[in-house]
RNA sequence: GCUCAGAUGGUGGAACUGGUAGACACGCAGGACUUAAAAUCCUGUUCCCGUUAAAGGAGUGCGGGUUCGAUUCCCGCUCUGAGUACCA
């Protein structure tokens, strides 16, 4: 029989799911092998394509690893809990775990359909309460844990509160809000239940705090800084605006060296590697003090701080400084504010706050600022330093306030010349004439007890100055903040927390899952507060319950454990489950998810591993990003002419543009440049058009005017376009445009073409493929092995099926390699001859050694050439042919189960079959066709035999007639002899 | 601005540690089969010049360099994509 895929495919999904073939048991002689994906959100639009090109590749490594003998865990879930079902249920009124329901029935038949080896005994859905009671009870544990920085780990809040009792708060290094109190142990035994609580929660690596968040009036939410770009929503483009909040934080911070240092142990691509450190961005420097100048004539409270607390990086530059800058939210501004500057000062604070958040961004070439004008005292040099005030610097990072060295950095020095403020150069070699000159190198001058010295040694001598005088220290500063950790929305997990006197408590471990209350609307309450709010019951015996859910990335950064014993009700994950399989070995995904999901998943996985529940201080060993899918979208050009008054009035001739109604014109793009150019041509179809219209017309007393034509593109439905040639038929089939009006299609030999363009892709742009589509029509085998020819997997690429025809030739060409010309099986158990065995171990070599680093296109090309070799060798035996199909099977699996089968082997054990065993015998070659090129141009080629050394080979070439011929009588000044790879003649 | 990735025929792409650039596939052109079309098969296909086959020459974004030899290594630049953004 020919090939049928749909039959075969059908068969072999339905044969996979009925034996379970590819659970993975959590015990096996076998070595271990993890591969997991970046499970979906299972949104309304299906399976978007971008996702299968990474699915496709973990297949086949999953079933690679099999064959190999590694017992494989290749699992799949939903991350089910997000925004999409939410706004849909605001806006239709159904429970968003009905659409969730439906949703995810949709990818489950879209992912079976491409032959998916996944262990779905195992599946996890992050909202169902089975999943996230596991959610929960993490939150718990962190909620129950303080950061040791000592131990470098985190510890039970029980630890803390022992300590509490013994010693107070001295010798406590901890990871904690800036604001703790200092006490004795009398005093804290003293201290109330609220205070201790109010106490314990500025250390809990959950806590609630007053922050600053983006709030999204439009989505009702607050949005992770992730989720924000450059000032709206990630999701739906919607404005975000700074609103401050009480709100749930992870504390993220204590983590950020061990995230950091943690890099350096993984195998992930180092785009990815390096984001994450951008994101962390630590930098090096030191915390100056720098004293505010005695007496303040007007009297302000200063609130106990006497001076003004800088971070610099280049401490080395302090004798450079002429000024200090502070953020216009600095708490101390009021207090240093005289009397004088009071006005101006208060002008500059308001015109900053009017500025957004984006313009104040967008806007970084203007210089702004005011003084305030008061005085610090340089505490290396005694110099009266004025403060000012200026947006460009951030209350958000470091300590609200820069010491400005002009000479050194390109803002202080702007910010110096447009006030007229000094600057000093403090480096022999600076160049400031123009901008500032941040060099290290040099030796120093302007600088009193440092000048002579070089970077290295006077950066250590000004932080040894400045720790004897108190007046400084070394010190590490993090650009990453603590992550928010609530979501102002219904469709998420609910925090397992009450509130009793407006403190948080935890409920009881054996009260989850806290499962979602229902509600009768998804929206905010009257009052404002979260949908929760509405239910009805939701409070606990001792308080009301927490009315925000969890953000998206609660029930991601921990689900890998979940697969591991994903039916455990006593625990998130058995801990034998989790000693054997450990970590994730690899792991696909696209790099979106950089600074959220993977940065939230190292986190979790440290704190876990902290407290002994998981082995792994890092998740996810190796890890590939897959490119991602772009549209390629097709156009039609339509030609835009005029209709032109017959009969012209006093005025002159009236025209008025498009004439749609009499007729469309569309001309082929390949036409277009050499159509328009030429006037006898246009001059025809003008006279073509006017002819075949006429009636219609002279009706109206028009006429149709091709001078001065233009012609635009407009989007056409790729799906109806084949190697940028549209078809006609379908066109007007689908488009009632074109239907209801007459259609012209100016071509040239029956094909019209369509222009075409990378792009987003989007419905918009009628430039979605689907996926189910193309198994109608190629089958799955076909658009997973064309999925991986497309290119390096993660190379960003336009979803193109222009290739796709080679690919579905390909496979029937391999079926027909065990048929004869009636397609009835025929294979033959002769001996194989050399060159046969010889393609076969070359293409297991070249498959084996392409998987391994993950390069799946070349194979798919090899397994083309292997198939063409076979072919012409007109190759039937069986020896061959059967371990091709083994080879094969991670790619095209649904033939070669087929074939296996027809091979006579049992159904089903092909997935568990041993990988052919590479033998390099075969590719032993007793000769080679050396090139041989003068000055490095190849000119020919001298069969010889590979067992001449290279004396003989240099002999041979220099006396072949070919290479004399070349050389024209001259003799080669050097000779270059590669032994099996070139030969070149430097003449 | 900074950081990272990339640039090879008409197209997707190949070329492992410097060693025959353009594998494999699409498209295109020509041919076979067919009443015809589709499907299938065969041949050709980097460009220029030339042609009976030839023989030349140029060529991996641009300009230099190292080397017997560079798509590959080094320096400078241009463009494209991604991330990030007054980070002190």
């Amino acid at each position: 029989m020919d090939y049928q895929f749909k039959d075969i495919e059908k068969k072999w999904q339905q044969f996979w799911a009925d034996n379970n073939t590819f659970k993975a048991e959590n015990n096996s002689n076998k070595p271990k092998y993890y591969v997991l994906d970046m499970f979906p959100y299972p949104s309304g639009a299906g399976l978007h394509v971008g996702h299968p090109l990474g699915y496709i590749a973990s297949d086949i490594f999953s079933r690679y690893k099999r064959l190999k003998g590694f017992n494989v865990l290749h699992p799949m879930g939903y991350d089910s809990f997000g925004l999409p079902a939410e706004q849909y249920a605001i806006q239709t009124g159904q429970h968003p775990s009905v659409t969730t329901e439906a949703n995810i029935a949709t990818y489950r038949r879209q992912l079976d359909q491409i032959g998916f080896s996944f262990d779905w005994s195992r599946e996890v859905r992050t909202s169902s309460p089975g999943y996230y009671k596991w959610t929960q009870w993490i939150f718990m544990q962190l909620f129950n844990s303080w950061y040791n920085k000592d131990a470098d780990k985190a510890e039970s809040i029980d630890n803390l509160i022992a300590h509490f009792e013994k010693n107070g708060s001295a010798g406590i290094n901890a990871v904690c809000d800036e604001e703790i109190l200092t006490f004795s142990a009398d005093e804290w035994s003293a201290f109330t239940e609220y205070q201790q609580q109010a106490e314990l929660l500025k250390y809990r690596l959950t806590y609630l705090r007053e922050s600053t968040v983006n709030w999204c009036p439009a989505l009702g939410t607050v949005l992770a800084n992730d989720e924000v770009k450059d000032g709206f929503s990630e999701r739906g483009g919607y404005p975000v605006e700074q609103k401050k909040m009480m709100q749930w934080s992870m504390r993220i911070t204590a983590y950020a060296e061990r995230l950091l240092q943690g890099l350096d142990t993984i195998d992930w691509p180092e785009p990815l590697k390096e984001m994450q450190r951008n994101w962390i961005g630590k930098s090096v420097g030191a915390s100056v003090k720098f004293s505010i100048t005695p007496t303040l004539s007007f009297g302000e409270d200063l609130g106990g701080a006497n001076y003004i607390e800088v971070f610099t990086t280049r401490v080395d530059t302090i004798f450079g400084v002429t000024f200090l800058v502070i953020a216009p939210e600095h708490e101390l501004v009021q207090a240093l504010t005289t009397p004088e500057q009071q006005a101006e000062i208060e002008a500059y604070i308001t015109q900053t706050k009017k500025k957004s958040e984006l313009d104040r961004m967008a806007d970084t070439k203007t210089v702004s600022g005011a003084f305030t004008g008061s005085y610090v005292t340089n505490p290396l040099n005694g110099e009266q330093i004025p403060v000012w005030i200026a947006d460009y610097v951030l209350a958000g990072y470091g300590t609200g306030a820069v010491m400005a060295v002009p000479s050194g950095d390109q803002r202080d020095y702007l910010f110096a010349k447009h006030f007229n403020l000094p600057i000093v150069p403090i480096i022999d070699i600076q160049n400031i004439e123009t901008e500032a000159d941040p060099t290290k190198d040099g030796k120093y001058i302007n600088s009193g007890f440092i000048n002579g010295m070089a970077y290295k040694e006077a950066t250590a001598a000004v932080i040894t100055k400045l720790e004897e005088l108190g007046a400084g220290k070394a010190k590490v500063n993090f650009r990453m903040r603590d992550a928010i950790f609530g979501r102002q929305r219904y469709w998420g997990e609910p925090v397992p927390v009450y509130f009793k006197d407006g403190l948080p408590y935890l409920i009881d471990e054996k009260e989850l899952p806290l499962v979602l209350p229902e509600i009768d609307k998804y929206l905010p309450t009257e009052s404002g507060e979260p949908p929760l709010g509405r239910a009805t019951d939701w409070k606990h015996p001792e308080g009301e319950y927490e009315l925000s859910t969890m953000p998206g990335w609660a029930g991601s950064s921990w689900y890998w454990y979940r697969y591991m014993d994903a039916q455990n009700n006593r625990e998130f994950a058995g801990k034998e489950a989790i000693e054997y399989w450990k970590a994730v070995d690899l792991y696909i995904g696209g790099s979106e998810h950089a600074t959220g999901h993977l940065l939230y998943s190292r986190f979790w996985n440290k704190f876990l591993k902290d407290m002994n529940l998981v082995v792994e201080e890092e998740p996810f060993k190796k890890l590939i990003n897959q490119g991602m899918i772009q549209g390629r979208s097709n156009f039609i050009h339509k030609i835009n002419y005029q209709v032109v008054q017959k009969t012209s009035n006093p005025d002159g001739i009236n025209t008025k543009l498009g004439g749609d109604d009499i007729v469309i014109v569309y001309l082929s793009y390949d036409l277009e440049k050499q159509f328009l150019n030429d006037k006898i041509r246009v001059k025809k179809l003008e006279d073509d058009l006017n002819l075949k219209y006429k009636e219609d017309l002279d009706g109206r007393g028009l006429q149709i005017s091709l001078v001065n034509a233009t012609v635009t593109a407009w989007h056409v439905d790729v799906n109806i376009v084949n190697n940028d040639i549209l078809d006609i038929a379908k066109f007007l089939e689908n488009f009632p445009k074109s239907k209801d009006y007459n259609t012209e299609f100016i071509m040239e030999d029956n094909k019209f073409t369509c222009s075409s363009e990378v792009e987003k892709m989007s419905k918009s742009k009628f430039n979605v493929v689907n996926p189910d589509d193309l198994i109608e029509r190629y089958g799955a085998d076909t658009l997973r092995m064309y999925e991986m020819f497309l290119g390096p997997l993660e190379q960003s690429k336009p979803w193109n099926t222009n290739g796709i025809e080679g690919v579905f030739k390909f496979l029937r060409k391999f079926w027909r390699l065990f048929h004869d010309a009636d397609w009835n099986f025929n294979v033959s158990d002769a001996e194989p001859t050399k060159a046969e065995l010889k393609s076969l171990h070359k293409i297991i070599r070249k498959v084996e050694e392409d998987i391994e680093r993950f390069s799946f296109n070349t194979s798919v090309s090899s397994f083309m050439i292997a198939v063409n070799e076979l072919t012409d060798l007109k190759c039937d035996k069986r020896a061959v042919l059967q371990d091709m199909v083994i080879i094969l099977s991670p790619y095209a699996p649904h033939i070669c189960e087929e074939l296996w089968v027809l091979l006579g082997n049992t159904a089903g054990t092909l997935s568990y079959a041993p990988y052919p065993k590479f033998n390099p015998d075969y590719l032993v070659e007793d000769e080679f066709s050396y090139p041989v090129s003068i000055n490095g141009k190849m000119k020919t080629n001298v069969n010889l035999s590979l067992s001449l050394d290279t004396k003989e080979i240099e002999e041979m070439i220099l006396t072949n007639a070919d290479v004399q011929k070349y050389l024209d009588g001259k003799t080669p000044k050097k000779v270059i002899v590669v032994k099996g790879r070139i030969v070149n003649l430097v003449v």
